[in-house]
RNA sequence: GCCCUUGUAGCUCAGCUGGUAGAGCAAUUGAUUUGUAAUCAAUAGGUCCGCGGUUCGAAUCCGUGCGGGGGCACCA
């Protein structure tokens, strides 16, 4: 007798052990038609596995996360089984599930090809359609080892090896010719994977993660429960591209990049716009908060990095400078060092603190070549920085009010959606541990007051303090980290920062530091790429055209621009011999959120016909009402 | 940095197996004076990313350097 407890509580009773298959069929014929795996007591199993004692058991199908995820694993070894049937030699490595697909590793001389990828998705569907049987097997490790070292796999016996002894080795057989080492579960034949999959790229990957390591060919596939899903996915692919900051950063005349300076940005006369509008708002906000802004130097002498750390820790990244008399200086990677000697100026009183110092410091890295991507990674870049000098007991205080200030920050920008991800110490650490409880508790308390989701990463902290990291949830759902919020206990210290406190005795004080944007060329990618171009009013680089319907109308398309420049909005008059369809279009391509339409109309009652972007709903209002109501509009918010 | 891929007019791209470049848009000029997403015509515009090689001859083939793209590794 073996009893099945269901999800719902409801117990089966069967004479005799059964599979997950027996269950489903007693459950519902339609449910055995979808099954894909089931769980056994809370453990995924294949559907053939034999149930001995009384279980509760839960079937999956391809509606449940569960269900979905051994669709992409079995598409992944399908993927496998297809590239060694038609590229024989081609070893095998690993083959996991990812977030929408799959992807797997092999070692193999001659480069996949794009036609190769649409050799082996075909050849993939002729499996599911062969519908072969899976079968699992455990082997014995010895066996194991030396039989894929004979057929000359020996990534996988690599594999094996560092398999910890006491586990079993399961095999997995997808039909009689192909098997391979696997965890498991599958599903019950390759028919059950559907055909809602696609090959989308070849790249490649490191063996193990390791960059000493040989380099592998990694196919990317993506794998849906059925096609609608495949083709939301893709559509989603479709509209990020769309919104990609290099395209619309073209489209829109907001800067480039060129050979000469790889990972630096050329801003344009309009991105540099956005720009700036991005520093006023922080200093407006940053004054009102108690900052107070410094400027410090882009380069410095080689001793201050020494004394720092950052010369030994990060030299590889930093350019350094040579002079005529061949003194070595280095051009700034943070802006931390400079920063603390400004506060090392004049005594410091414990009634001066907390000292909150921000600088609009442009920072220089060395990044590597591979990894730059347009204004997201590049090698030169402005953060939004601050240092907060305080004492250990202002820190959970000046940790609230820097998370306030952030969030409100983002909310302003048009992201609520935020998550933080909290970091405590690492194993290798300077500092007293007494100091690390109190900044670590000080931290938490501020990432608890925020309400929001938040993870915590164990370890993950820096060697000089633990950090918070704000990530930004945007329009289509990517996610991107921005911000941050470090305690450091390390470098006050290392550059000699002291206050005097109220005993008279000299203290070292806690430094803060944050950022909001992490980096202003970033940031502003983001904020092209959740906007997809279509920027807030107040903050578009050009925020008005006017456009008369035509030259009879040229002067008073004129006095319209001038009227609204001097309100401080950013407005030009287009007076090229095009017709308005024509400046309609263009201007609308290349994003400008407000036009205003001229004729004889608007002259006769002096008004204007705004026509806004993606809305060609006309609006016709008098000048001094639109000068009024945009003058307001083109205000940064605060509070 | 590593693997793959790519580099032709301001932009987007065509140019098959080698015979020294072509389109659309943009620009300029002229005509047109237009009421809500491309008016018409003419003209001009190119060390085919750089360097080297193969060849009678290279945008095309080979090598190398630089840049871009997709990943991997990195991201203080």
């Amino acid at each position: 007798m073996t009893n099945i407890t269901l999800p719902d509580g409801k117990i089966i009773k069967f004479e005799k052990p059964v599979n997950g298959s027996e269950v489903a069929e007693k459950i519902s014929k339609s449910l055995a038609k979808q099954a894909l795996v089931m769980s056994v007591n809370g453990e995924l199993k294949d559907l053939y596995h034999i149930i001995k004692e009384d279980s509760s058991v839960k079937i999956f199908t391809a509606q449940d996360p569960e269900g979905l995820e051994v669709i992409r694993h079995d598409a992944a070894h399908i993927m496998a089984m297809a590239v060694q049937e038609l590229y024989p030699g081609t070893q095998v490595t690993i083959g996991p599930v990812i977030e929408n697909g799959f992807y797997y590793d092999f070692a193999r001389k001659e480069p996949f090809t794009s036609e190769d990828l649409n050799k082996i998705e075909k050849r993939m569907s002729e499996i599911v359609d062969k519908d072969v049987k899976v079968r699992r097997e455990v082997w014995e490790r010895e066996k194991a080892i030396s039989h894929f070292k004979k057929i000359g796999e020996k990534y996988k016996a690599e594999i094996i090896e560092s398999i910890p002894k006491n586990e079993e080795l399961t095999i997995y057989h997808h039909g009689d010719t192909w098997y391979d080492l696997c965890r498991g579960p599958h599903l019950l034949s390759s028919g059950k994977i559907g055909k809602a999959f696609k090959l989308m790229k070849v790249s490649g990957a490191y063996w193990r993660g390791d960059s000493n390591n040989e380099m592998l060919q990694r196919i990317y596939g993506t794998g849906w429960a059925n096609k609608k899903d495949l083709d939301k996915y893709l559509e989603r692919l479709e509209e990020a591209e769309k919104r990609d900051h290099r395209k619309l950063g073209k489209e829109m005349d907001l800067f480039h990049f060129r050979e000469e300076s790889p990972g630096s940005v050329f801003w344009h006369e309009r991105g540099w716009s956005l720009f700036q509008k991005l520093i006023d708002y922080m200093r407006l906000r940053q004054r009102k908060a108690g900052y107070k802004e410094i400027n410090t130097p882009e380069i410095l002498d080689r001793s201050l990095w020494e004394k720092s750390g950052h010369w030994e820790k990060f030299g590889e990244h930093m350019y350094t400078s040579t002079t005529p008399d061949e003194k070595i200086f280095a051009i700034k990677p943070m802006n931390c060092p400079g920063c603390v000697q400004v506060f090392n100026q004049g005594l410091k009183s414990y009634r001066d603190l907390p000292l909150k110092m921000s600088e609009f410091g442009k920072v220089h890295r060395y990044e590597p070549s591979g990894a730059l991507h347009g204004l997201m990674r590049v090698r030169a870049f402005t953060q939004d920085d601050a240092h907060i000098f305080c004492t250990e007991d202002q820190i959970t205080s000046e940790s609230l009010s820097v998370t306030n200030l952030i969030l409100d920050i983002y909310k302003n920008l048009g992201f609520s959606d935020v998550i933080l991800k909290y970091s405590d110490r690492p194993e290798v650490r300077v500092g007293d541990d007494k100091v690390w409880d109190k900044s670590e508790a000080a931290l938490l308390e501020a990432v608890k007051a925020t309400k929001l989701e938040y993870s915590i990463n164990k370890g993950e902290g820096a060697f000089y303090g633990p950090k918070i990291e704000f990530v930004l949830r945007d329009a289509i759902g990517r996610d991107w980290q921005c911000g941050t919020l470090q305690v450091d206990l390390n470098l006050p210290e290392r550059l000699g920062a002291s206050y005097v406190d109220k005993d008279g005795s000299k203290k070292v004080p806690v430094m803060l530091h944050r950022a909001l944007f992490g980096s202003l060329e970033r940031f502003i990618g983001i904020l092209i790429e959740n906007y997809a171009g279509k920027l807030p009013f107040w903050i578009s680089p050009l925020q008005v055209v006017v456009i008369p319907v035509s030259d009879d109308f040229d002067d008073y398309a004129k006095k319209v621009s001038n009227e609204i420049n001097d309100k401080g909005i950013n407005c030009i008059v287009d007076l090229k011999s095009h017709n308005l369809n024509y400046k309609i279009r263009e201007h609308s391509l290349s994003k400008i959120p407000v036009l205003l339409i001229c004729g004889k109309k608007e002259v006769d009652s002096n008004s204007v016909t705004i026509r806004k972007l993606d809305n060609n709903k006309q609006e016709n209002m008098k000048l001094d009402k639109f000068l009024e109501q945009y003058t307001a509009l083109s205000q940064a918010p605060s509070n």
